[in-house]
DNA sequence: TTCTATGCAAATTATTTGCAGCACT
DNA sequence: AGTGCTGCAAATAATTTGCATAGAA
């Protein structure tokens, strides 16, 4: 049993063809790891696969709801996902090409919490994005 | 000549009962301060004056390019517009009842200014939204 | 008169849902 | 037979655009 079928079962999804698919294709996607419903939709069809746009995003919705993928909404638009890899992390943005790029800091997470704190409340989650452009000179 | 007037002028707008009345809403709502444009749309409908939502999204967009307003994209799947105060400051969104704080750390700012060059980028822009919970123990 | 601004309806984009059929138990 | 899963088309929701008209300079 690959370790796919083991993830979406420990999901309670049954495991089908598409959801294999797409959670292939999120795994493969090493460089940029933040793709679009439409990104996965396009890679199914190029890979021969013939499953719906709609498909795609009922399968995405389930494995953002079974903590498996997360979805972001940097301010594109529409809706980013990357594979949950468990450890929490924010993201930098390059406005020129795209690129994502993670990272985290104690220093900041550690502000945060005490931020909210101050103000009486607790942080049920965050999202940090910086937009950046490489550095010229 | 009022105000707004001015402000509408020193935008390169032409001064127009929309405008005006748009700028109002925003400079008038002390509480919330981040509006939608359909809550813009129904407050201009509410104080019975007659113009489309188009125009609405046509007059923040305008007011986004001419630095009068900031257009925020939290995780609702639609924008909200607050008026520009040209300092600049993060937010707190209450996930119970939407309630918006804004906040700024010099601490986090210069940390992100860091992470940033350390990667070889400069920041152009940066968003942080913390997803909180009022306290309860 | 010329150029900008606006309302309304139609078009777009991203995403969701209804439904009939197929697959697995 | 029953329940879950899928594709397709239709439905929504947020936002944008085309166009003919109304207004201001």
């Amino acid at each position: 049993m690959s370790l796919q079928n083991k993830e979406l079962r420990k999901a309670g999804l049954k495991v089908t063809l598409p959801r294999l698919k797409i959670l292939e294709i999120l795994e493969s996607d090493q460089s940029a790891q933040h793709l679009s419903a439409d990104d996965v939709y396009r890679e199914l069809l190029a890979a021969g696969e013939d499953v719906g746009l709609a498909t795609v995003y009922r399968v995405l919705t389930q494995f953002e709801s079974a903590g498996l993928v997360i979805r972001h909404n940097f301010e594109s638009g529409h809706s980013v996902f990357e594979l949950s890899t468990g450890e929490h992390h924010d993201h930098m943005v390059c406005i020129d090409n795209g690129e994502v790029i993670e990272f985290t800091d104690q220093i900041i997470e550690e502000r945060q919490r005490k931020i909210a704190e101050d103000a009486g409340y607790e942080i049920v989650d965050h999202a940090l994005t910086l937009y950046v452009r490489k550095m010229v000179d």
